[in-house]
DNA sequence: ATGAAAGCGCTAACAG
DNA sequence: CTGTTAGCGCTTTCAT
């Protein structure tokens, strides 16, 4: 059923049809009733892939992801696609692996002709890869920011938090922490590590250990909490995500060693499973709602369309103060 | 940059440029290859959507989820959207909630004139509604059956499942067993419960207690958990999936009940986090690879067609034996 | 093997 | 406000 044939039984035009679709379109109110009605009664959709050819707009952002493991992501893709439905785009998902073609993913992306891009991948993807991936669309990135390429970027205040949590550690009195990062060379980690480093000289605390875990991951996180055990001297320890946290709170206490009391723990992100009595972590909450409603709202107001200069959007966080750093000491 | 400019550029027409790409087409090698080469330089990628609209195909599933907060779903996902990928499909998301209007959401889904409809979404959509939705194109559901509709599934043999766990409890010497069902009207928990109930009564085993948690989460598995411990006489807990195990698990740790060794506690799924150390956790694994591989299947070979008789195809799963079933009594 | 031409179903000027 | 008329960029007969 075409908009020509549902016009042809009304005797009115094509147009007239379109318009009877088309929000703020110039037609009379009762002749959009009645062709709205009837095209109710012979099951008439308007056909969304001729409108994107004739408009050339998809209503379509592709979203690039990379790593469903860490529960940060998915529930951070859900709200997002949520969201984008809500002002009536929908997502096109593209799961980028180390494994696959990254190219061949990526020109996928572009044949789509998807009206903007939003890049949740922290890692894998080059500046220059990204790049050339968005060339002439709209984008955004998500939790990581690429200082080589003209992309905007919403990106939770990595440095806040890291301060915030070792400002924490001093406050209940630990003096000798250590850092866990996930993958050392992204940019998440990096500002997180960075921050913390510095803050904790400028308390003039002693950095334990400094440990990269290659991946942000639980089993990560329990080996690198076991090699700070075996080396001793830790009193804290930031964990570059909650993901390894939790790893490394389960290696400590079946180690024996009693959390906060001996160590004190904390992760990044606050899924969560951070809030489950088991793990009770304290963490540094990134304010999904807010990065989604900041994203959104780039996208609809245009200022990551392909002329603009970038704009670089730090979101603030929140200290979560939980059990697993709630004892102070001296 | 379309596909006329780049003829006319080339002396030759437009037709050739669209069979230079497409594979098959009857074109001489070398005038393929010469546009081809031309293409990579001036930048020319074929137009996915003009393309979409004259073959009347969009090489696009929609994917229809509604809870991303079980690990096990972000897992099937990203699995499912790789293999779609690479057999050059690409996975719109349709992200469907209780809150927002299902209607609305869902006309999306057929004004986008996707080629196969793949539902993951193991509530919400009642059978009429999933009709309507996929009416007149592929669909497959995953991991629910919908026995009021014409709609292929691809499921997990609950039942075995089931089974297998009554078996398991029977075989390490326990009698008094409960069951915590997730949302208790699903299909997949009314196989699963069914199955459970009808084998523990085979093996003249004792069905302590059988509760409903309501939704499928961690804090419906704790509280299931300590309502079951407040009665008493339970030596073995079956939970409907791996969230609610690992609820009941850390709340009856919680509340110093030795596991397995005064309870037993088995799951369903298998998730990453059913083999943490921590939960260690006697599941029956859903082979996500299978599942996936076979929806991938019954789309290539187009026997979820409109017109085709709905198959439903039972996956059969594993038992995954750990330490939270690893005690043998008498 | 190649080119010409007629659509795919809709949107968007342009007249009236 | 409504109808007419060109396209949007590609695929696909149909000739040659």
């Amino acid at each position: 059923m075409t908009a020509r044939e549902l016009a042809r039984m009304l005797g009115v035009s094509q147009s007239a049809v379109s318009r009877a679709f088309t929000p703020g379109a110039s037609i009379a109110p009762e002749l959009r009733e009645k062709i709205v009605r009837f095209a109710e009664n012979v099951d008439y959709h308007p056909n969304a892939i001729a409108s994107m050819l004739s408009k050339s707009r998809t209503n379509i952002v592709g979203i690039v992801i990379s790593d469903m493991q860490n529960p940060f992501y998915p529930a951070l893709i859900e709200q997002l696609s949520r969201a984008l439905q809500r002002i009536g785009l929908q997502s096109l998902m593209f799961n980028v692996t180390r494994g696959t073609d990254l190219e061949e993913q990526l020109s996928a992306l572009r044949r789509y002709n998807v009206d903007a891009v939003i890049i949740i991948s922290a890692t894998i993807l080059s500046g220059p890869t990204l790049q050339w991936a968005t060339d002439g669309r709209a984008a955004i990135l998500i939790n990581r920011v690429a200082e080589d390429t003209e992309l905007s970027c919403v990106i939770c205040n990595n440095a806040e938090g890291a301060r915030a949590i070792a400002d924490h550690f001093h406050a209940i009195g630990r003096r000798r922490v250590a850092y866990v990062a996930g993958l050392s060379h992204t940019t998440t980690n990096r500002e997180r590590q960075n921050a913390f480093i510095t803050r904790v000289a400028e308390h003039g605390m002693t950095l334990s250990a400094l440990i990269d875990g290659n991946e942000y991951s639980y089993y990560a996180g329990r080996s690198a909490a076991l090699d700070i055990l075996a080396r001793g001297e830790t009193d804290a320890i930031f964990f570059a995500n909650d993901i390894l946290a939790a790893g490394g709170l389960d290696a400590l206490r079946e180690s024996g060693v009693r959390v906060p009391e001996d160590i004190a723990v904390a992760g990044f992100d606050d899924i969560s499973m951070a809030a489950w009595p088991h793990y009770d972590l304290t963490t540094f909450r990134q304010p999904i709602d807010t990065i989604v409603d900041v994203a959104v709202t780039m996208l609809e107001n245009g200022s990551c369309a392909p002329g603009q200069p970038p704009v670089i959007r730090r979101i603030s966080g929140e200290l979560i103060k939980r059990g697993s750093t709630g004892i102070t000491r001296e």
